[in-house]
DNA sequence: ATAGATTAATTGTATATACAATTATACAAT
DNA sequence: ATTGTATAATTGTATATACAATTAATCTAT
């Protein structure tokens, strides 16, 4: 019997229930005509007025049309299921640094699966991330790709958890936020700052400086790297080479850094940056300062974004993928695929360059 | 009388008109109870029955709320009328060129009237391009900025043609697309052209290369006007020192344009760049030929990328700025504010940094 | 063959009626 | 003060009935 009449469910509510049933489970398949008005009245034993009531929640709902005369069909349901397949990106500014190449990746592998990317440059600050959260929340958007701002952890929790209180999927890509469970894609920083301090270390530099910021998982764990290779090579980590800034990049006080650590040049042999802008600066500098770059010292740079002019040796971070892999992560997301957070880790090489000198 | 009972449209249906009417009026104001379906069975004569059909129509179109015990009340319709925010932008890779620039004033003027940006890599490929078409259009974007892939003019043409038979205004940028009406905002390249080519001439230049492509109107224009500059001050057009692609920007090509020129570096004193990024590749192959700029020759540019490496001296053009109007563009259009197409037209300057020897 | 009229199936519109469910409010009990 | 109970207003669900409108299919006249 297709209604309980001594369930509290209304019998409308039921019918309507089974009718999609029967439509998703095929026995009702696209351009088929169900029951007429009068046979669903015959068949339930309800009212015709109540078969209405349910049948024209149906059409509503884009289930079923009717036609006059001829009957009520099924809708093809392929193109109802239309699927919301934006998804946000959210950079701190898609002119700098690697989030250009980024967003390709991401874009590519989105438009693979013919999904859309909306863009949304942060600017590292919070209010504009959160800015940015509204409108994605209002476009109703499938998922998310977030680079964190440079905002607090507290701060970043609650931009990840607005979407997830939507069931929007989120990514994290590169940057970490600690204290939230949540799918990320990032490089695996800690042993690339590693690989790349015992790569000078092998070249015979001691006295390596390093100039980054704390403010984001990527180059804390890059610093660990960084410490854990020079005490593993019995060089003792110098409070004074390091120079370790807290805020978001600004140019000027990494201009100063740089300043700091050449005119230290001669207690010092290499110079790890860390990420290719703050390379960027001190060949900038050097130039100004007359400093040949890798005679008088050498540099090492982390991402390899395609400078064509300068032959920085670098740690290649393959930021590509890993917009395509964040991709494929909240699409699966979306899907409903998988479950409990997932990391992936992709691995960063080094390129080797002119800018290091060997000094064995 | 609110029912004509005589009218051949159904009862509901003018009750249902009619209640529409007293919302958008104002009669019935947000928050506002409507009278009950008894009350207005009373005031219209109609059975229940027929009220609950129009109410409840009005319910699925979200103008009114039913709350059981309480009755039906008027949602608001400022909320209700959420208009469509999206854009697209259409560029050849956002990785490349000025193309991260322009996104980004599009993006924050967009932000500014929160408006959000569907990102579209083309490639400068008219398949691709128009399978962006086709997801633009599935998501019912409010309208699109273009910049016109390397196709042909019909191409491109059919590209537009598809956004406005489907009422999204298009804005094209930086390349124009002839024989269609359509605003646009671009720069003046052909003035732009003139004067940086009438800026070598000034340092003394007389034999001035030039490389460039004659696919996109841009670069077109710009050789007009290094053509008139030349005629004007009475230099000879020399067509062996002219290169003109016919094809979209693909760097080993450019690689050997360059050899080219370079190897006549002793008959020429200046290269015009037709765009930075093919400037750039003159400085690559310079420094591997040993060829030093400005010393054995001076190259200007076009674009005004930011380099930081290298002291091109070049045609600044306002990409940002760019961005900015053609998204005030398009919100113009899409607001219904304008009518004829409108072209922005915005001026560059010439940027002196160290790569033009001065022979006066 | 073609145009026009008829038929019948089906959905569309409309009414009258009855009882159920929900819940703001008032009132009562603890 | 809190909790429980009753009341009444309103929407929610359900039925029986009737006629209207639409239109595919059939029949009829030319």
């Amino acid at each position: 019997m297709i209604i309980d009449r001594n369930s509290p469910v209304p019998q409308y509510f039921q019918l309507q229930t089974w009718l999609i049933e029967q439509i998703e489970q095929g026995v009702f398949k696209t351009n088929d005509k169900i029951p007429t008005e009068e046979e669903l009245a015959e068949i339930t034993g309800l009212a015709r007025a109540t078969i209405r009531q349910a049948v024209q929640n149906l059409v509503n709902m884009g289930y079923l049309e009717r036609k006059r005369r001829l009957g009520t069909f099924v809708i093809n349901n392929e193109a109802k299921s239309e699927t919301r397949t934006i998804v946000g990106l959210l950079v701190p500014d898609i002119r700098s640094g690697y989030a250009p190449e980024l967003a390709r990746g991401v874009e590519d592998e989105a438009a693979k699966n013919k999904h859309s990317l909306i863009l949304c440059d942060t600017d590292d600050l919070y209010v504009k991330t959160e800015f940015h959260v509204n409108r994605l929340l209002e476009n109703s958007v499938a998922g998310v790709i977030l680079m964190p701002p440079a905002a607090t952890d507290e701060q970043n929790q609650k931009i990840v958890t607005r979407f997830l209180n939507n069931n929007i999927p989120v990514v994290l890509v590169d940057r970490i936020i600690p204290g939230i469970e949540i799918d990320y894609v990032t490089t695996n920083n800690f042993e690339g700052g590693y690989e790349i301090t015992e790569y000078l270390i092998k070249k015979g530099h001691r006295k390596i400086g390093i100039v980054l910021s704390t403010l984001f998982s990527t180059e804390r764990d890059r610093l660990e790297g960084y410490k854990k290779a020079l005490t593993d090579h019995g060089i003792p980590i110098d409070p004074d080479i390091i120079i370790a800034d807290s805020g978001p990049f600004i140019q000027n006080r990494y201009f100063k850094y740089a300043r700091t650590l050449l005119k230290k040049r001669n207690d010092l042999s290499a110079i790890f940056a860390g990420h290719d802008r703050i390379a960027l600066i001190f060949y900038s500098l050097a130039k100004e300062m007359g400093v040949s770059i890798p005679g008088d010292i050498s540099i090492v740079g982390y991402d390899d974004l395609h400078f064509t002019t300068i032959p920085l040796t670098t740690m290649h971070q393959p930021i590509y993928e890993m917009g395509q892999e964040s991709m494929k992560l909240i699409m699966s997301r979306i899907n409903g695929e998988d479950k409990g957070p997932r990391d992936i880790v992709l691995k960063s090489h080094i390129v080797e360059r002119e800018s290091v000198d060997s000094l064995v």
